[in-house]
DNA sequence: TTATTATATTGCAATATTACGATTAATAAA
DNA sequence: TTTATTAATCGTAATATTGCAATATAATAA
């Protein structure tokens, strides 16, 4: 049917996945590299850096900004988008949590 | 149209969203970390424990393998899915440079 | 050979995502 | 006020993803 179950899972499995799912699409790894590399942006910039229309890097930046990856001041008649370095740490312990798993002692069964 | 526009982004960007779409169904992460849990598994086990039809598990058990996470050797009638620890360590070191990025001196702008 | 069991594949319906042209909204500059 | 400038929103087309019933395949058991 094309909708995810999302209520089979726990909070931590979707948690994990939204994060992933954010990261899912080169655009947005673009974006978030090139705001980390500049430490402050508007979204002409990134239109040209990308090489996207304007209309899809703001929806992939209402995307991050939903998740809480970036936030964005109004600055006249441009935006100052940057990464939110507090959620950005947070977002980091879920996803290590997931992440290192491997880090127990036990080796492969085949 | 649908379409990433793959082509555009350099194979960092592409590689770090692909094994982040990976992640992005709380149904793979769940199949993951009972992976990891019991350390060996066949199919039927998901099917029961993740709570989805038989070939959807089966669907995601594919793209996991596709991309390396998962190995799977033929054991009579079923099959010993297990975690490819090598490729997962990998994924971990490809990931982690771009979750690090943070780990600069740099402040927020806004 | 004929079940039985376990998993994969196919086909399809429903929903989600990606991308962009056109338009709108809001501020700044003239 | 009028005219840029900048970014968000709307509408829409194309493609991808999710999920499952039905079926196929493959290996073992009877």
């Amino acid at each position: 049917m094309g909708l995810t179950k999302t209520e089979i899972f726990s909070e931590q499995q979707n948690q994990i996945s939204n994060i992933a799912k954010a990261f899912g699409h080169p655009a947005r790894v673009a974006i978030l590299q090139h705001l980390f590399k500049i430490n402050s942006c508007i979204c002409g910039d990134l239109v040209e850096e990308i090489g996207l229309a304007q209309p899809t890097i703001s929806q992939h930046l209402k995307e991050l900004k939903k998740i809480g990856l970036i936030k964005g001041n109004i600055e006249g008649t441009s935006i100052c988008y940057c990464i939110d370095r507090e959620n950005w740490v947070k977002m980091k312990t879920v996803l290590s949590v997931f992440l290192d798993q491997d880090l127990n002692e036990k080796a492969n069964c085949c």
